[in-house]
DNA sequence: ACAACTATACCGACCAGACGGTATAGTATG
DNA sequence: CATACTATACCGTCTGGTCGGTATAGTTGT
């Protein structure tokens, strides 16, 4: 190994860079050679380890996907035992949100513009997120709605058109787990 | 008025050629050119009309937003009076579909791609649908929760990775609008 | 031990095409 | 003629991707 930086993390700190760029420059500007300039490495280099712009775009959105399974899988151990746990850990993982999360998301900007079928892992994700959530024994119309809504606030504040103070959203997030702790204790 | 088509409507059928080109080969490879062709026009005679490609996109947007309010307005009459009414209004018009409304939907992609701030009508748009929503009386965090959900949806479907079947997604609706209902006769 | 060879990682010049936008000349209509 | 509109040709830039080359480390054969 020739430089210091490649220890197997080169790759991480590609999609990082990418991630960065898309945030300063846009999903529609983020050219390969904006990338490899933010990661410290040149062109070349970028393209020995994603031969094309789609697969770093790839490996975007499998990193994006699995930290979230990841993190929502972290998060069950926030929430007592019963059948909302589930549905809050997963709230929780959509919602709670810090910077990294959020520069991951971009991803998903990229994706939506350059082709559809990008999110392929994405979808998969989402299938098997709402396979668990009918398996969890809630009542499942309802829980998809509380799932849906957080996913709703979260794309609007991925595009920015939120239209929430963070008092309301903390909120309307507490709202959400109430509504799940009422399926819970059984009221429909 | 050199050609017939052209009668006042030709910028219309600009924006529609544009929606058909991001429908076909994805809105970051939307390009002038090839809406200019769509349209059957050329591309000075675009330019003409849209001197740039910023204002062709604005102009998709202003008429995706316009046409919604127009028919969340139109849709009030479908409703009973109550609380609810502006609320279901506004689930219909993001739920119920047809190929004309995904299609203009479509500019999001192109939008949130290029620049964010381009999103600033929807933004707006957004805001007010909020503020009416928080004056018509319904507990506003509920009732914020199932707004967001019809959006959660909506954005799903847009992005082609909604997991729902047809009749998962005809219950899912109607336990919003039960959830209107619940609000409007007070159990909360 | 040492030469020959291979694999990995990376660089930088280059290219072909696409794209947004300009310039200009032209045409139908009132 | 002027206004409104259209067509064509063109330009400069950007971008994804190719390619030949380089440096280093490890392996193998003798």
């Amino acid at each position: 190994m020739k430089h210091p930086d490649s220890k197997g993390n080169c790759k991480e700190l590609i999609l990082d860079a990418a991630e960065f760029v898309v945030m300063e420059v846009g999903a529609a500007h983020m050219s390969l050679d904006v990338v490899a300039k933010k990661a410290g490495i040149s062109k070349g280099g970028l393209l020995y380890h994603f031969p094309g712009k789609a697969d770093l775009l790839k490996a975007m959105l499998n990193r994006m996907v699995a930290e979230f399974f990841q993190e929502r899988e972290n998060n069950l151990k926030n929430f007592p035992e019963g059948k909302g746990r589930f549905l809050k850990a997963g709230v929780a993982s959509v919602l709670d949100c810090n910077a990294r999360k959020e520069r991951m998301r971009l991803s998903l900007l990229v994706a939506t513009a350059e082709a559809l079928d990008l999110l392929d892992p994405v979808r998969q994700g989402y299938k098997d997120y709402f396979d668990q959530l009918q398996a969890s024994g809630l009542p499942f119309e309802r829980a998809a709605v509380v799932a849906l809504a957080s996913d709703g606030l979260m794309f609007n504040e991925l595009f920015k058109i939120a239209p929430f103070t963070s008092v309301q959203r903390k909120r309307i997030k507490n709202e959400m787990i109430k509504m799940i702790d009422e399926m819970e204790s059984g009221k429909k």
